[in-house]
DNA sequence: CTTGACCTTCGAGTAACTCGAAGGTTTACA
DNA sequence: TGTAAACCTTCGAGTTACTCGAAGGTCAAG
């Protein structure tokens, strides 16, 4: 299987799956006699590994290290689990930080509605809220 | 005013103040004898207004669209309008991906509790439901 | 025989910083 | 006077996870 069939088969770029083997997360894979990389079913699996780990948002670190584990015959899955809990939490963080956000720019979008839209120096302008937006923090 | 005394009244590390610079946003500022950066009161506002429009998301890119048509004397008041409300779009369609990313991961570590923690090889365990991910997507 | 689709490597670019090295300056203190 | 601590300077490289471009080799079809 050369590269673009083996990119199609696990949905992942062909120039990423060389970048994957550069950093070691994928092994070097033989090669035909015109030097293309010829990849086998078994590879696949790794890949799907790969990619389904980083579609949820773990690092290519983490999967490293699954993938070490893997490799030296230890059963990565308590490492796994591990790192989904974490993950999870710091995307329900995430999640918090982002609708705080997302309510500040709408209230500061409405608020900017209600000014003129050419004051360039003076303090009736969106833009001179951008500056205040710590001071209000720190007085909240 | 030297740049550590900036950085603490504008909240924004040193640093960050010198790359700011170096990548144009900040004009170079006056010098003291010595060499060391010597700040005005009146660059406190700008580089406030960076920090605050960074806070919100934006880019350095899109900031330094702001800062130069200020610079040209032109309100650029619409412009950050719409720079907030793409941001909230944006961030809401974020959002939901996230929710969506946290449901996946929590459903997961659930399903991963009921497996055993020591299957290197075989289909009972939550590494082999990572090379699963995008298959059952498909499905669904 | 040439066109197009594939494959190769290598180096650089992305965003927004952050860090380290190697050095100069200033102030405080023994 | 010496020196240590706390500033400041520049420059280059590192971070994450790719992505792109250049320059070139290979292969099948028409």
């Amino acid at each position: 299987m050369q590269i673009n069939r083996f990119a199609e088969v696990a949905n992942v770029p062909a120039t990423t799956i060389r970048y994957y083997e550069a950093i070691g997360l994928l092994p070097e894979p033989r090669r035909l006699d015109n030097g293309y990389r010829d990849y086998a079913a078994e590879d696949i699996d790794r890949l799907r590994l790969i990619a389904g780990a980083r579609s949820l948002g773990l690092s290519l670190d983490d999967i490293g290290e699954i993938l070490a584990l893997r490799d030296r015959r230890e059963a990565p899955c308590r490492v796994v689990l591990g790192l989904l809990k974490e993950k999870a939490e710091e995307i329900s963080r995430r999640i918090a930080e982002l609708r705080q956000l997302e309510a500040e720019l709408q209230e500061l979008h409405a608020l900017g509605l209600t000014f003129p839209t050419d004051d360039v120096e003076g303090k009736a302008c969106v833009c001179h809220l951008l500056t205040q937006i710590d001071k209000r923090d720190e007085k909240e």
